[in-house]
DNA sequence: GCAGTTACGCTACGAGCCGTAGCGAAAGCC
DNA sequence: GGCTTTCGCTACGGCTCGTAGCGTAACTGC
């Protein structure tokens, strides 16, 4: 909810001035979207956001870079959707996690740009670094959550030295998110109740060799 | 080394005529790897390709539909490289083929091209079949033999239903895929043999679990 | 050797999008 | 009211796309 911070392009910053419109501001980021769904991310073109949105494609360029930045920060914002429940369980969570994730990916503006910005990313460290902040970051504090909420429980042991325990808490990121893109986006295969559950014995019963023996 | 079968276009099939240049194949595909190395994906044009490769840019036109098309067939056969010797057991089995995985991510011409195609399959189908048979097919077989070899090592039981077989071997296979470009491409970190052996160690746990406990 | 068929290199073209510049008008702060 | 910044609008050169048309090269079958 505290969204975007700092997401477009920062003017030079002198007080003084007729402000940006926010509402321009909104309307731009969920036209974005909805070319996204209507064109998908190659066919999607700067001018036609800008006509949707009813505003000049001037100010477009004027808040951000490129594509690549506005379709960031179009998607980064239904990021924000994904939260964590206390399931009861640790199972409970994870598998509603994946879901929930699943059900993000399963969202045509996210399918087709999400890939997209990432490829973009191998070769553009500055979108890399937004990336990072505006959505890998935010995935990621769900985990650290869940685990500390299934330490409190005595579902997970807590692990004393922090550097391993961060190592674990990459691990267990890269697995899950990866594994649900990987089924949906690449497998193109549905992430449906019997897959999360499958996916988090796997996840759990492989938690419980790491933990136990280093 | 099977490779490209059918990669490009088929032309109409009649017989006669003057044959297609295998050259100008492999001269094209080879300067598509090379422009990807030098431009990303984005700015790779397709006249460039042919200016690389020493051809006309309409040859390009008569055998691929596309850039999309192009950069599939061209990174599809730096896939043939993996392969899986036998390595005793099947944790070090499974260290190595992340390893390899990982230092084919690593090259800058899959790094960017796999993740974009990707994203285009997305509102593609054609493209997603042709990436499925050319690239996603071909890693999946690695999972199949190092089931099969663990088997009959004696340390993976023999699932008796084929279709939870089958299912199992779709789990480990987007788990790893998933998890290892997860790690190299979004999360933008190292992938060495730390990270490789304590992946192994969460995925043989997690296979004790699911084969034990259905 | 000659006709038939197909691929090749080359050139040229309309179309579309990019990203920027320049203008007058609007909307805020002092 | 003066200053500053944003806004909408128009126009532009530059690049890439994908295709068409042409003459030439290569290979097959009679």
């Amino acid at each position: 909810m505290v969204a975007g911070m700092q997401s477009r392009d920062t003017p030079p910053t002198r007080a003084g001035g007729r402000p940006r419109s926010t509402e321009a501001d909104t309307a731009i980021l969920e036209a974005t979207r909805q070319a996204l769904v209507d064109l998908g991310w190659t066919k999607l073109t700067l001018g036609d956001v800008a006509t949707r949105a009813g505003v000049a494609k001037t100010t477009l360029y004027r808040r951000w870079a490129g594509k690549s930045e506005l379709v960031v920060d179009a998607v980064a914002e239904l990021f924000d959707e994904l939260e964590l429940p206390d399931r009861g369980s640790l199972a409970a969570d994870i598998e509603g996690v994946v879901l929930q994730f699943a059900a993000l990916l399963g969202r045509p503006e996210t399918r087709t740009a999400l890939m997209a910005v990432v490829a973009e990313s191998t070769t553009d460290g500055p979108l890399r670094e937004r990336i990072r902040t505006s959505i890998v970051e935010r995935q990621k504090r769900l985990v650290l959550e869940g685990r500390e909420r299934a330490q409190a429980r005595g579902e997970l042991p807590v692990e004393p030295d922090p550097e391993t325990a961060g190592r674990t808490a990459d691990l267990i990121f890269d697995v899950t998110a990866g594994a649900v893109v990987h089924r949906a986006l690449v497998s193109a295969e549905p992430v449906d109740v019997e897959w999360a559950h499958r996916f988090t014995t796997l996840l759990l019963g492989g938690l419980a060799a790491t933990t136990t023996a280093p």
